[in-house]
DNA sequence: CTACATGCTCTAGCGACTAGAGGTGCAAGA
DNA sequence: TCTTGCACCTCTAGTCGCTAGAGCATGTAG
């Protein structure tokens, strides 16, 4: 019976009242219904909604996947294997994501390490930026 | 002998056609020269430029920053201090995203191999989702 | 000379928001 | 009751680093 304003919303869910009005306009999240006033006003369904949503955009799963996952959750009773593929998707893009950043760092610290901190035309950053065949990884 | 074209600038150098453009439309490269016929014709230092500019974005530091890392490369005899701090904002930046990143990889294989595979109602990865609670980090 | 590749400018779109302008609604204190 | 002031509304435009396309002009090989 309590009206759950955008701004309960907000706080509840820990996603911000612009973000939600997008989630809306994006069709991530149904157009709830309005007070008198114009104003939106949320069932704690829509809250719960939120917070999956906020979680899952944490987990850096893009809208597209999450709307996906939001369809599932939707329907108990059908299979999860889309939803484990998604999951899965995005743990190796996670994977190769650490990776490459690793060997980015290996590449950083060598940069970072190797300079005396003199003059320009001898550091090792700007060196090894002007010329990747310094680096130890041929991709980056 | 030379008129280097900018296809030949884009081979020579990696960065592709319309990016080329839309450095020269952001500052970072110079307006090169034209031909009779309004063609852009590049100097060898300029493909060096983009060579550099490439690896830059390739090791993950932002337009702003090449732009003063490119500044900086004109004036040899400068300290290269503010060269090497950018490196290492850029490295701990990256440090710092593999934490995360790990920490990501650790709740996504809990939800992927704490997983059954059978409905959706029991489905471990949806169940995460819906409830940050049964994350093994507090933050992401 | 004729194709056709390459070049030109300009505009719009991507993802996932964020910021601001300019207006309305609403609750609480004086 | 009035007023203050925050919260809410819509709409547009900006962020970053490109990328795609339209509709032309130019350059080159056969
Ligand atoms: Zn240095
Ligand atoms: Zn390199
Ligand atoms: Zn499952
Ligand atoms: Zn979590």
């Amino acid at each position: 019976m309590k009206k759950i304003t955008i701004g309960d919303a907000a706080r509840q869910s820990g996603v911000k009242v612009p973000t939600i009005r997008y989630y809306e306009s994006i069709g991530l999240l149904a157009a709830p219904s309005r007070s008198e006033g114009n104003q939106r006003s949320y069932e704690p369904a829509d809250v719960r909604r939120l917070a999956f949503i906020r979680h899952a955009r944490e987990l850096g799963f893009e809208v597209d996947a999450i709307r996906t996952l939001l369809t599932l959750q939707d329907e108990p009773d059908q299979p999860c294997a889309s939803a484990d593929a998604i999951a899965k998707a995005r743990l190796i893009e996670v994977e190769q994501r650490i990776r490459s950043l690793m060997a980015l760092k290996a590449e950083l610290e060598m940069m970072v390490e190797g300079c005396g901190h003199g003059r320009v035309d001898q550091c090792r950053v700007i060196e090894v930026l002007a010329d990747h065949g310094q680096c130890t990884h041929a991709h980056h």
